[in-house]
RNA sequence: GGGGGAUUUCCCGAGCGGCCAAAGGGGGCAGACUGUAAAUCUGUUGUCACUGACUUCGGUGGUCCGAAUCCACCAUCCCCCA
């Protein structure tokens, strides 16, 4: 099978702009392609995840890869499907986002012997002249075709600043720069980047009278149509120490049932044909192919060795063994006891499993919490000092797992 | 520039000068049922020294025994006119 075809197969593919130009293009390892990623945060996380991915399997198929870093771009600000504005980010945050980019991205992509490349659009956006960029592309952007753009649609309700409104044109600005530095002749991007990279395509027409592709990859929604890769903490992140491989690996294996068949295929490198055979799995056994996606995806992102680890972790803890040395842990200082004893609230406080004093009382009151098989009853529980020559493991639901050690 | 409206706890949104830590919904968390799923039902959802105290209703001052509620100024946002 062809990539291209696989792509397709694997839901992949969102909107295309030549749907014949870019299969041969990409089948036949021709394409030079780019992928925008606005560090907007100190560390990537699954939808980028998806893009990287991408990157790879074009990547493996001959194809040249170009990471682009928006440290330009994130000065602005991308509007496209925000109900509200963006925070300014400073210099430095982007410029420390940025390093942090790069960092994650090398460990997924191969830039060795300019097999992939990677710029950062601030290189050719930042000393851009006002009334230069105007009279050179300005005159190429229609307000009202730009207005009427789906990306604007819930903006145009709650207010759009001009400072966001010139994002799409930023973006445009840099697909016309690599097409002409390197020869870029495609973008691949999120479904919500479309218009912006139609721009680009339109812009490079207009300019150059040549043609570039756009193909936009699908968003990895969940069966109630939100993103996935986010929690109530926030987002799931690629860096270790921001979701440790055992949150992460938890995280896709508590997707729901719907979902498991479109992760496996969009997130991992498993054979389609496999993936299409689990398909037919019902019930319970579901829940091998949760454990086979979350172990595939940790191995990717954390290495098989994490992966294994917190497989490990995860089916002991389950399967009812209290003890795991892979367990999140926290260590208490002595400091922390008072008369040789430690509350089981305070416990819970600062292994940050619950956010304060009351939430953790009200979890031991309505029969949350355990101190390894034993249901805590009383709020004002506590455990001893000695208690700890052993392993301490708190419960709190059915879920979460915490050990506790003494330094 | 002129006129009008808004700003409430994680989000949406109600809120009479005292009975407001503030209705209702969403979301979250926990319990029951399950398959570490979904759906459903129940409880809970500011902080703490928890039958009590303290801090919250854009900001700052003021009126009042008492203010989320009234007044003044400031800030931000939206709408209409120019």
């Amino acid at each position: 099978m062809q990539l291209y075809e696989e792509l397709v197969r694997r839901g992949l593919i969102a909107q295309v702009t030549n749907e014949e130009e870019i299969k041969n293009m990409v089948n036949e390892g021709k394409a030079v392609f780019y992928i925008g990623f606005d560090p907007t945060a100190d560390s990537l996380h699954v939808g980028h995840f998806m893009a990287l991915c991408l990157m790879k399997r074009l990547q493996m198929a001959g194809n040249r890869p170009i990471a682009l870093i928006g440290g330009g771009t994130a000065m602005i600000g991308d509007p496209s499907g925000r109900t509200d504005m963006r925070q300014m980010m400073t210099e430095e945050t982007i410029r420390h986002n940025c390093e942090c980019f790069k960092e994650q991205m090398s460990r997924f992509i191969d830039f060795s012997d300019g097999k992939a490349m990677m710029v950062n659009n601030a290189d050719w956006l930042m000393d851009l002249n006002y009334v230069q960029v105007l009279r050179e592309v300005g005159s190429c952007f229609s307000v009202n075709r730009m207005l009427s753009a789906e990306c604007y649609k819930q903006r145009m309700e709650k207010g759009l600043s001009f400072l966001e409104f010139n994002y799409m044109i930023m973006q445009s600005y840099d697909f016309y720069m690599l097409y002409q530095k390197y020869g870029c002749n495609m973008q691949f991007g999120g479904d919500d980047q479309w218009s912006n990279m139609l721009g680009g395509t339109e812009l490079i027409r207009r300019k150059l009278g040549k043609d570039a592709h756009a193909m936009t990859i699908t968003l990895l929604l969940n069966s109630e149509g939100k993103k996935m890769g986010k929690t109530q903490k926030g987002a799931v992140w690629l860096d270790a120490k921001k979701t440790p491989p055992y949150e992460f690996f938890q995280y896709w294996r508590n997707v729901n049932d719907a979902d498991v068949i479109k992760c496996l295929k969009m997130l991992t490198f498993l054979p389609i044909e496999e993936i299409e055979a689990m398909e037919s799995w019902e019930g319970s056994r579901i829940n091998e192919a949760k454990e086979i996606l979350a172990y595939e995806l940790t191995a990717l992102v954390h290495g098989k060795e994490e992966a294994d680890k917190a497989r490990d972790a995860a089916r002991a803890v389950f399967s009812g063994a209290m003890i795991s040395e892979y367990m999140p842990t926290t260590t208490l200082s002595a400091e922390q006891f008072t008369d040789g004893k430690i509350t089981v609230i305070d416990m819970l406080v600062c292994s940050k499993l619950a956010p304060s004093k009351g939430e953790a009382r009200r979890l031991i009151q309505q029969g949350g919490v355990a101190l390894g098989d034993n249901k805590v009853e009383a709020f004002d529980a506590t455990v001893s000092l000695e208690a700890f020559e052993g392993d301490v493991v708190i419960k709190k639901g059915k879920k979460v797992f915490h050990r506790f050690v003494l330094a």
